[in-house]
DNA sequence: AATATATTTTAGATTTGTCTAAATTTTATT
DNA sequence: AATAAAATTTAGACAAATCTAAAATATATT
């Protein structure tokens, strides 16, 4: 079956309002959404009479098999054109979204296909997102707080929490990237601030408000 | 301003038309867009309404300035993507329409001034159709009947006059494409069949019908 | 020129996705 | 437990884009 673009919209927001609690309230969605409660409700009906989400008045919505297939779907075809605008055609990370948020909405799956051969078939986003596979399958990898590790370890830059323009400029200043590689030498209490060597340079600081934003995973030294 | 799927659409659609005839009546309007006379009508209201043509009760619509700029813009977009489709992600030029189709409403100048620079400025799409440049200025190359030329005058192939999958095949076969270049070499009374030499090589026999969907340039020698 | 035929428009209805305001149900507070 | 507050749903309306059937206009034919 093929799906409006509003529908799809709502869907995806579900899956992404569902990390955080099982059952997603119709406010919840409203405020995503930027629309209204009752239209949530309306639509949401309209949802379930697709059989895509099982929902009881009242309670809150949540997607069955059949919608959470097509919200990784859709989530598949999002970040597949994020990694294309930033690596092929040359976009920031910041200015993607936007445009991300139409292109995921063309339906074609040869498209699909054949722009993830083209790209390389990338398990991550631009933001460190995780790109789902063709059956759905999302990559595993270790988003943990940077600031909550210890001193020493070394550490790789998985994801960013934010995409801000100002975040993107900030991090091209220190040359952090996904990837990047970085021991933490040491933290300051006075702001918060941490000590980093990025990649075996010499050692930069970095404020707090930056630190707060990245996501790491340990290394396994070899 | 910002425009629907269905006001691009149409607006899309007078201009091809306008290629036949200045004015394009309502009939024809609604054939080409596969809808009903009558919503024809309330919708040219509603483009007149937005400044885009020029319309008169039963006489018939056409483009104003406006319109054709948003035409040439649309238009644009649909044969960058043509081309993207067929020289990055390896489409057949039969599968490509349908999905220019959706592409073409995505809404993002940044977008298509990436994607343009990315494919190396294209002055023709996989069609043989010309791309319209930023400023929507078409390149022109002639496009002459090839079953209208003498014999031994060197031609290029500039445009195939359909995209079925089987005519597809059967240029392949011939190793016809855009910009080859041949000779007609004699042709048949009893079927209409010309015999070519493509590209130097030995000459090949090709059927009236498929002759008749090429269209060349006449190449100065020098 | 009068009439028949084809084309186009108008009028009124339908679907999708939205809205506001009022009613209902749930949750929190006294 | 009763009541207040918050969340949610229902009811009724609206804009966009479409439709069908009927009316109006233009074109073609005798």
């Amino acid at each position: 079956m093929q799906y409006t673009i509003a529908e799809e919209n709502y869907i995806k927001s579900v899956y992404h309002l569902q990390q955080q609690s099982a059952l997603v309230a119709t406010n919840h969605l409203a405020e995503a959404l930027q629309t209204q409660p009752a239209s949530v409700t309306d639509m949401v009906k309209k949802l379930m009479g697709k059989k895509l989400v099982h929902y009881e008045r009242y309670k809150g919505v949540r997607l069955n098999a059949a919608g959470k297939k097509l919200a990784l779907q859709i989530i598949r075809k999002h970040r597949l054109w994020e990694y294309f605008l930033v690596n092929t055609l040359e976009f920031g990370w910041d200015e993607v979204h936007e445009v991300a948020e139409q292109l995921e909405h063309v339906s074609s799956s040869k498209l699909i296909e054949q722009l993830d051969r083209f790209l390389g078939h990338p398990r991550f986003d631009p933001h460190g997102d995780p790109i789902p596979d063709k059956e759905g399958k999302l990559a595993f990898q270790q988003r943990l707080p940077l600031l909550d590790q210890p001193p020493r370890k070394w550490l790789e830059i998985t994801a960013v929490g934010d995409e801000s323009p100002a975040l993107l400029e900030m991090l091209g200043h220190h040359q952090i990237h996904l990837g990047t590689r970085l021991r933490i030498l040491r933290s300051f209490s006075f702001d918060g601030s941490i000590e980093i060597s990025v990649a075996d340079q010499k050692p930069v600081t970095i404020s707090y408000q930056l630190a707060k934003t990245l996501l790491v995973k340990i290394i396994e030294h070899d």
